[in-house]
RNA sequence: GGGCAAGUGGCGGAAUUGGUAUACGCGCUAGUCUUAGGAACUAGUGCCGCAAGGCUUAAGAGUUCGAGUCUCUUCUUGCCCA
């Protein structure tokens, strides 16, 4: 048999899809389905990964357009960011050139995968034509207050003269340069999505087509804790602090207050050469919960003691804590080291007290601190009652006596945008002589980038640029500088899913009417490493971009949301402990190569396969079949050679079958035959749609399996040509989702070249799903003893007659009592016997 | 430490509402064809056993006529938070 030239038939269909465009015209009558995967970074090639996405996410856009959406499923570039910058100081070349050239480069990759994306609507963020409309939004949110600049501490990155986000802090080291990262204070700017808190974590409940796990993540990192703001008296002086607490049942065991080195009252230590000493070793540690939490509890006696609120003549003193952070909460709790850990080490470590004032219902001795349930003591009022019933009752009390309020904090921080670094978005704002800072005129957008800059130097590489931060005051004509720093990155794909709705219009960041018709992003696909950051940052846009305009009219971006899991493959080291990769790995001494575990594909492990090299050997087809076929989407999928060699056979097989099947000569034709292979098609069709809808991709590429050896079986059987064809037809319509090349080459041969014209999925015959015969299970107490082939619908006492007859059960049934029937319909049937 | 998932052959994994466990693929074994096989095709393949038969979904209990599926306990792994 002829060998199928595969690359021949992807070249011939890819050239073919990119004259016809395949994604239908969008008439905006019917239903839509908007079906978005996440953009690409284009860092150089594509991998596994990206294959992997894709491959999900084409099944799902051509199958919604086979079943008649209109369907959006458009392709852009995550364009900006870091590594261009890196490149291009190692490479010598500019981060834009750096850029495109690997944009082309994953282009051309993409589409020899054949994927049903309408490049029409491409967009790159770091396309000026693309980040003016930021800039504008970044003025209208400016505008309705949701942006404000504040001082805050970062993590500064003293080698690279950099701000670093809290993931590229690794082990208190910066990820680049590795130099001790410090905690520095700096002037930035913020997207006010803590003012959404509330909303973000309540709306969760509407998003029905999320993973759980997905909203519980983010549930956790808004973090909402209620509970009450108390004023504490400073003893001597008229002065107050301000706590807050989500235990206020246990008022009555505080011991100490706790101020973060940040507190307005560390002011009047400034003076104190111990204190100095102190803030310096504070500012050691990174800016993360975990950072702070891992770190030693370090405190300083400010000397201060303020007035127990309840406990007449009770002082208590007030430390400064490294623990306590000014921005969550107040900066300012109260310690009650009995029942909570990190004040039960605190006070340890200082010779505080300790008061217990819950009881464990189970007498338990243990030696740290009890944060579980129990009975209030020690407390005067609060005396007997429960956890609950306590923080209740001293709410009120507190609220009463006047010295503070019921109070809900959230976890979620203000999002801090500004990042020194040239490869992204210029803020467009400027700073006046005065000090004062006002957007620029929208009239003056785009800010663009200069295209002549020094990467070279430290630090900012816009501030050190000589001409491109002097500007004017475009209303007084003025003298002014420009803002020199640039959006974080996540701002970009905060939108992007928006400006698809219509990419090329020119004035303004999106029409309101594309929005309302397309949005939201029906089906989003991604990794799970995005599930808090950019999915939370896309839905505080939205909230955005609502405010104040009746004429938006969703707040959620992703009606659904899958991730899909990770392209594993294993590891391999050398004798001295070097990475290999898979074909290094090959081609070295069996006996020295260390397998190691299988691991997710990365650059840093070696252990990567190229997906340019691999669809050059197998076919595009192949490479997305074993992509779709090993394992569920959302699980992790082991790499195999084996596993593409056998999806590369299969396309061959389907080939030669499908010739099989045009060559075929009429033999005799029995129409029971004909009945059984339509009837048996028609269940694997509808078996295969729904699957289809619930992801369980794997399970139907093992059903098309079984199709194909059906089809393959009734080929020498007595059913008319015509018959087979006509299936035949519809299984490679079904197929196309999953391997459009091969498919569209036997639908072409089969059909002629106008199979396209109306390629729609197949519906399936309802009265050829109903068998008239079904197979019920016998059992004798609980255990399988036969099978029973009976008409649909048989009554009990025919189906156990007809049972008690089959050999098996009659000998198992020899001198046995029956001691009853179990009769489940069209199912089982199981005889208790003694 | 807390929360959430998950644990099924040699491997990846199937299994509507509890109702034939191990579909499909890989690998392996034997055979056919071939100059050759890392091609193709045919047959077999959970475990124990010559067989009859028995056992089997991490371990143990429970509910049920019947449990991979529901409940509880324990163990292990992964993820997130700390």
């Amino acid at each position: 048999m002829e060998q199928l030239s595969i690359q021949k038939i992807d070249k011939k269909w890819q050239d073919f899809w990119s004259k016809n465009r395949i994604i239908s015209k969008k008439d905006k009558k019917g239903k839509k389905f908007y079906c978005l995967e996440m953009f690409p970074y284009p860092s150089g090639k594509i991998h596994m990964g990206h294959v992997r996405n894709y491959a999900i996410g084409d099944v799902l856009a051509r199958y919604k357009l086979m079943n008649g959406f209109d369907v959006l499923h458009p392709m852009g570039w995550d364009s900006f960011g870091m590594p261009a910058e890196n490149a291009a100081r190692e490479n010598n070349l500019s981060p834009k050139d750096w850029t495109q050239k690997n944009i082309a480069t994953m282009k051309r990759q993409l589409m020899s995968l054949g994927l049903s994306i309408d490049w029409n609507l491409e967009i790159s963020t770091c396309d000026e034509e693309y980040y003016k409309h930021q800039q504008e939004l970044f003025i209208d949110f400016y505008n309705k207050g949701l942006v404000v600049r504040k001082e805050t501490y970062v993590n500064w990155d003293p080698v690279d003269e950099t701000v670093l986000a809290n993931e590229q802090v690794i082990d208190g080291k910066g990820w680049r340069s590795n130099a001790v990262v410090e905690r520095k204070k700096l002037s930035q700017w913020f997207f006010n999505i803590s003012k959404f808190s509330n909303e973000l974590l309540e709306d969760l409940d509407t998003l029905k087509e999320w993973p759980e796990k997905v909203k519980l993540m983010q549930k956790n990192w808004i973090g909402r804790s209620v509970g009450c703001e108390i004023d504490f008296e400073i003893n001597k002086t008229k002065q107050k602090v301000k706590i807050f607490t989500t235990r206020p049942d246990t008022i009555f065991g505080a011991t100490f207050l706790a101020i973060s080195v940040d507190h307005p009252l560390c002011k009047g230590l400034e003076t104190q050469k111990d204190f100095k000493e102190f803030k310096r070793k504070c500012s050691h540690v990174g800016t993360t919960e975990e950072a702070i939490a891992n770190a030693e509890k370090i405190g300083f006696n400010s000397g201060l003691e303020a007035k127990h609120p309840f406990k007449e003549n009770e002082k208590i003193p007030i430390y400064v804590a490294n623990f306590i952070l000014m921005d969550y909460g107040t900066g300012a709790i109260f310690g009650c080291p009995a029942h909570d850990q990190r004040d039960y080490d605190f006070a340890t470590k200082y010779k505080l007290k300790i008061i217990p004032v819950v009881k464990s219902m189970e007498s338990s001795t243990n030696n740290g601190a009890y944060t579980g349930d129990g009975k209030i003591i020690n407390s005067n009022f609060l005396n007997g009652l429960s956890v609950d019933q306590a923080k209740e009752k001293i709410m009120d009390e507190i609220v009463r006596k006047k010295i503070g309020n019921r109070k809900t904090s959230f976890r979620l921080k203000d999002w801090g945008i500004s990042r020194q670094r040239y490869w992204g978005c210029p803020i467009p704002m400027i700073y006046l002589k005065d000090g004062k800072v006002v957007p620029v005129e929208k009239s003056e957008l785009p800010i663009k980038l200069p295209e002549n800059i020094d990467l070279n130097s430290k630090g900012n590489p816009l501030a050190n640029h000589p001409t491109w931060k002097i500007t004017k005051h475009k209303k007084t004509g003025e003298p002014a500088t420009r803002e020199t720093d640039t959006l974080d990155t996540f701002v970009d794909s905060s939108w992007y899913f928006i400006r698809f709705c219509s990419p090329k219009l020119n004035d303004k960041p999106f029409d309101k009417d594309a929005f309302n018709y397309w949005m939201p992003v029906d089906q989003y696909i991604g990794g799970v490493e995005h599930a808090i950051l950019h999915l939370l940052y896309s839905r505080f846009f939205m909230r955005a971009i609502k405010l104040k305009d009746d004429k938006i009219k969703i707040k959620e971006p992703f009606k659904g949301l899958f991730t899909q899991g990770m392209v594993c493959h294993e590891t391999y080291k050398n004798e001295k402990g070097e990475w290999l990769s898979p074909d290094e790995a090959s081609k070295y001494k069996k006996s020295k190569v260390i397998v190691g575990p299988s691991e997710a594909m990365s650059k840093s492990k070696k252990n990567v396969v190229d997906p340019e090299s691999m669809i050059g050997i197998y076919g595009a087809d192949a490479i997305r079949w074993f992509m779709l076929s090993d394992s569920p989407p959302d699980r992790d999928i082991q790499w195999s050679n084996e596993g593409v060699s056998s999806a590369h056979k299969f396309v061959q097989k389907l080939w030669s079958l499908n010739k099989k099947i045009i060559e075929r000569k009429e033999t005799k034709i029995c129409k029971i035959e004909e009945k059984k292979f339509l009837s048996k098609f028609n269940k694997y069709l509808f078996k295969i749609s729904n699957l289809i809808e619930k992801f369980h991709l794997n399970v139907v590429v093992a059903n098309f399996y079984e199709l194909i050896h059906v089809v393959n079986d009734y080929i020498s059987k007595d059913i008319s040509t015509n018959c087979l064809k006509e299936t035949q037809i519809k299984i490679m319509r079904i197929m196309m989702p999953f391997m459009p090349h091969i498919t569209c080459e036997c639908l072409a041969a089969l059909e002629g070249e106008n199979f396209l014209q109306n390629n729609k999925w197949p519906k399936a015959d309802k009265t050829l799903l109903e068998d008239s015969e079904v197979t019920i299970v016998v059992q004798i107490n609980g255990k399988k003893r036969g099978l029973l082939l009976i008409k649909k619908d048989s009554d009990e006492k025919e189906a156990i007659a007809k049972a008690k007859n089959i050999e098996n059960i009659k000998k198992n049934l020899i001198n046995k009592k029956i001691v009853k029937n179990v009769f489940v319909k069209n199912k089982v049937i199981n005889f208790i016997i003694k």
